[in-house]
DNA sequence: CTGAAAGCGCTAACAT
DNA sequence: ATGTTAGCGCTTTCAG
């Protein structure tokens, strides 16, 4: 491994020098500019990031904190922040929270001294804002950049860069009483989760705008796994409610739905309507294909990048979400 | 952040016993040690992990390359991966391949300047072994731990860490035959995965062990993707081949195939039988459910952290399979 | 058993 | 425009 003090030598420069063209920070005079770069390329010199890290205080990777990385949302949330994280030069330290407050907090606690340049907290349960809070803040007071990610944390001073949820859920609902695909059932974590609130709150609502009342017999809170959706629906069924779609909270409890009814020999979605919550890679290929309503990981990434590439973005930034229409509903 | 020497002061001793201290090498009196660890509590004292990079030659994180960490085979292992890891102290940087060569060489290329400890190498596409031979061998050199999950590399001299292919899709086609679901094709990627061969031939296999000749129609070589098996499944149906099982690569490509069935109105498993391979998260709750060839990615991840850990592991640990018989066959 | 001191590779004042 | 130099925080000989 070259150091800065061999392409300082090979370039005949001062390693300042070589940092200089290096960081592009400083002037440097054309020729020994040339030097140093082809110094550079024949020693194949790459700067050691933990040197540098040491140095400036801080690493150059981010730290991103997901609730499950199995849950597809999260892996292809992942996937799109590591790659826009590599196109500003960071790298990106990944931490499965399990859902375990915990844990989150002593990765939080941890952060510092792990040299991370930042970190994104990506979960959507609801956090114990009494600790985790003033570790948050803690985090930004020692110059580590903090971005939530599908939750909104902007009023706690962390920027957020979150999707629609309550008018995206409501828009669906809407879609459903309009079909006439009423009664329609709610399907989905209430308490726990900061989008289940919201994402129920738009159920709500489009009841409200049809003049239809809330029957708490045809709404169900449950967790957000395929089990949790197939149990809670088979229930309902089984309980003689009468239903004839089901909006629900994520594509994974959608799923389950749609295996209970499937299993009790209804239709979809001519007995009953289905719709999902997510977008999730399979819901395409599953018969009949899940009506669900879109994510933009994409753009959550570039969001979030903006964030730690130091680029000027706004506190709080809503990713809209769209009605994909498939065969469920 | 307190420093060593915030420690070594509060506890009266050099900046060297309490180094002793907290990594446990060298003797330290039953006294020092004791107010060491007191000052650190008092302190709330985290080594400087660039710090402790920099002296030591490397870094505590462990780079996971992934093939494709949306993919469901490689969101779980990478969860595993980092639970077990965590186990021993070291943490997870995530590199997303995205299938690309390049991509890979540039990061083995980069990952001692990045003070990795090593890097575990996730993907089952058939590497370019002339120039990431040298390139893995150079990374050992350098005294990284090189791992490979799910591809043999251990001729190359790098500790490999895999499931039972062959063997295991044999069984399942034999399985097929046996209950007299014959013909049965095989939908899968055969050039350009390393697996994607070995899985052919268990199917070759169990032809042979029948004394069915292969029939050359009825081998599809696609990519691995739900699209992917969705067309080749249609494209068979539509072409009036004669088949009544399809033993799939994946479990993304069997969920293409139980769709181009199911749309064409015939019955899973009656009419045609699907087999998947991988047991991905959702597989028991479409309809009917997916009987596929198991997957144990906490098994891969206990194995890969013996590795990193520098306990005694062997070059080459290959982790069974069973068939999960649910509805599809 | 413990301390002093060197130095990992880099950057950023501070000089010139 | 460029060089000199002082560390960043830690571990590890080397003395004692």
């Amino acid at each position: 491994m070259a150091t800065v003090l061999d392409v300082a030598r090979l370039a005949g420069v001062s390693t300042a020098t070589v940092s200089r063209v290096l960081s592009g920070k400083g002037n440097v005079g054309e020729a020994a500019r040339e030097r140093v770069l082809s110094a550079v390329r024949a020693l194949d010199f790459q700067p050691n990031r933990m040197a540098q890290g040491l140095r400036r205080g801080h690493g150059s990777a981010v730290g991103l904190l997901v609730g499950d990385i199995e849950q597809n949302v999260y892996s292809a949330l992942t996937k799109h922040v590591q790659t826009a994280l590599g196109g500003i030069g960071l790298d990106l330290m990944l931490y499965n929270l399990d859902h375990s407050a915990e844990r989150l907090s002593t990765i939080l606690e941890a952060a510092p001294a792990m040299g991370l340049r930042g970190v994104a907290l990506a979960t959507t349960d609801v956090l114990a804002m009494a600790t985790v809070g003033p570790q948050l803040r803690q985090l930004q007071a020692s110059g580590l950049l903090v971005v939530s990610i599908g939750q909104r944390l902007h009023r706690e001073g962390v920027p957020s860069v979150v999707h629609e949820e309550r008018s995206a859920a409501r828009r669906a609902v809407a879609y459903l009483l309009e079909s006439g695909r009423g009664p329609v059932a709610y399907l989905g974590r209430l308490s726990g989760s900061a989008v289940g609130t919201e994402r129920y709150r738009g159920y709500a609502a489009a009841l409200g705008d049809a003049g239809i009342a809330i029957d708490r017999d045809l709404v169900w809170d449950v967790s957000y796994r395929f089990a949790a959706g197939y149990e809670a629906t088979s229930r309902a069924l089984d309980a003689g409610r009468r239903f004839h779609a089901v909006q629900c909270g994520s594509d994974e409890l959608a799923l389950g739905a749609m295996a209970a009814i499937q299993d009790r020999g209804f239709a979809i979605p001519d007995d009953v309507a289905v719709i999902g919550f997510g977008a999730i890679g399979w819901g395409g290929h599953v018969r009949p294909a899940l009506t669900t309503i879109s994510v933009d990981p994409a753009a959550v990434a570039a969001r979030v990048a903006d964030h730690f590439a130091g680029r000027e973005a706004p506190a709080l930034t809503i990713i809209p979400r769209t009605l994909l229409r498939r065969g469920s509903a």
